[in-house]
RNA sequence: UCCGGGGUAGCUCAGUUUGGCAGAGCAGCGGACUGUUAAUCCGUUUGUCGUGGGUUCGAGUCCCACCCCCGGAGCCA
């Protein structure tokens, strides 16, 4: 039987039409004037469909006097105009067709607001909730609006390997990949476990950024993009960490630093915009009860040029700042989240670009600039999330990329094709990573990052 | 991993200071009322007080160990 999405019956006018919509109960209220009214959702918007059903309907008693919230259903009714506030439409049904019910003694949610901390112990039906469902709506969005921006500038979507035998930036612990059996591994002769009998004949973990394969399609397309999960095996427990979560990132050739700020100053705006535009009941609902300033800090956001500093400069700043840190501050040390958020919240009070960071505590793909002291690097700080983009113009000169890899002990001949691109056809190229659980955050108001992703993966948390 | 705060009914939380019958609101259930919409009103059920030890006549409360959650920090996106 066809059906139609309730956000589209909602902007109907043609009364008197039959429609069909399908979906789950939210509330079930009975009127002793003989009928009941079930506010009905199916994810397609934030506002549920009022159905009214009339106690003439032959299966009234048995049925729908069951109907309770989390129940599924499917009601075929006639488009009606509203005669009480609250909504313009509602639908008077004809037929209502139950589909599974939900116990109302053990359905663990209610029309109450829960907190967010339980809902994620039941992250299998909180999609279900207002607010989860809205994220999932804003999150959608903003994946969309990702692949138009970069499509529409004729960027390829490239897909980068999930499991990688590098470790790309040196940085960050990673999940190991093995087929190995964890008690009884082949050993070695010095009594190491031996990976040569591994799957792939090497030690392999997932990704935790696709970047330097993305510099090869780079030096062959001009300009790419993937967008895809990675993986972090860091003991992080905070409200902006996950172990797995989605990152974009765009690389882009015959291009500086100043092409790569100006390029993800454009995407950041274009999302804001985008959801702005196309979410505007979710983001409204979120400014209702999550966070009244929402609106205005995107909008800010979205209409502001953002500031651009150097880190030399934001360590003046920083050193003139009427403020105590709790980490001093001095030139050579990285800025500290205290830091990021005085700059961008009290000082320049929206998002700014940092860029040329000492070359010391940068990674070693980052472009050495001619101070010698410094690379060109770039990190693009929001009010309350802080970091949310980090980039590079990347070292496309061959001798200078393998003296950085020397200084930062690393193994040259482990990374021979990265180190090839150098050698034909090099050209000065950058790019950068997108946290997208962190621009959901942004353009929702959300505080927790495990909130904006369906099944969050964090230490000790797998179970969804 | 470090610092701080927590874990008590299905949910949100009081009770822990000073050891002495296990509590409230909401939800659920029963009823009343009502074109209702976080409905309202009356009645009512519900407990491994995170887990394991210990002290005590007696432990939610005191002691020890551990687990988990939240916030901040570090790492970063």
């Amino acid at each position: 039987m066809k059906r139609e999405l309730i956000k589209y019956v909602l902007e109907r006018e043609d009364y008197g039409a039959e429609v069909t919509v399908a979906g789950w109960v939210r509330t079930r209220r009975d009127s002793k004037g003989g009928f009941s009214f079930i506010e009905l959702n199916d994810g397609s918007t934030l506002t549920g469909l009022q159905i009214i059903a009339d106690g003439d309907l032959p299966n009234y008693e048995s049925d729908v006097l069951r109907l309770s919230i989390g129940s599924a259903v499917r009601v075929t009714g006639i488009l009606t105009e509203s005669p009480a506030k609250g909504q313009r439409v509602e639908i008077k049904a004809t037929e209502v067709e139950p589909f599974g019910l939900a116990d109302p003694e053990t359905y663990p949610l209610q029309k109450k607001r829960v907190s967010f901390e339980h809902l994620r112990e039941i992250a299998h039906l909180r999609p279900r909730t207002n607010t989860i469902g809205a994220v999932a709506r804003v999150r959608n969005a903003l994946s969309y609006a990702t692949h138009q921006f970069y499509q529409d500038r004729g960027f390829l979507y490239l897909h980068t390997p999930i499991i990688t035998t590098s470790d790309a930036e040196g940085a960050g612990e990673m999940f190991r990949v093995t087929t190995l059996d964890p008690g009884s591994p082949p050993r070695a002769e010095n009594g190491a476990v031996d990976y040569a009998q591994d799957f792939f004949g090497v030690p392999t973990f997932l990704t935790v950024s696709g970047q330097l394969n993305a510099e090869a399609y780079a030096l062959a397309f001009d300009r790419v993009y993937t967008f895809g999960p990675t993986f972090r095996a860091e003991n992080s427990n905070t409200r902006r960490h996950l172990a797995e979560f989605w990152m974009v990132e765009p690389e882009i050739a015959f291009a500086d630093l100043n092409d790569n700020a100006d390029l993800a100053e454009d995407y950041v705006k274009y999302l804001i915009r985008y959801v702005l535009e196309h979410n505007t009941t979710d983001i409204e609902f979120f400014n209702k009860w999550v966070d009244e300033t929402l609106v205005d800090t995107l909008t800010g956001v979205a209409e502001s040029d953002f500031e651009r500093i150097t880190y030399t400069q934001a360590i003046d700043l920083l050193e003139k700042a009427d403020e105590s840190f709790e980490f001093p501050v001095a030139w050579g040390d990285d800025l500290q989240s205290e830091h990021e958020r005085y700059l961008t919240e009290q000082v320049i009070k929206k998002p700014v670009i940092v860029t040329d960071f000492p070359f010391d505590f940068k990674a070693f793909y980052m472009r050495r600039n001619d101070d010698d002291k410094t690379v060109a690097a770039m990190d693009v700080l929001v009010p309350q999330i802080g970091e949310i983009v980090g980039g590079s113009q990347r070292e496309e000169r061959l001798d200078v990329l393998a003296d950085s890899m020397r200084i930062k002990g690393m193994d040259e001949d482990h990374y021979w094709w990265y180190l090839d691109l150098r050698r034909f056809g090099s050209v000065p190229h950058a790019g950068f990573g997108l946290g997208l659980e962190r621009v959901v955050q942004f353009a929702t108001g959300m505080q927790n990052i495990r909130d904006v992703i369906p099944f969050p993966r964090s230490p000790r948390n797998a179970e969804f």
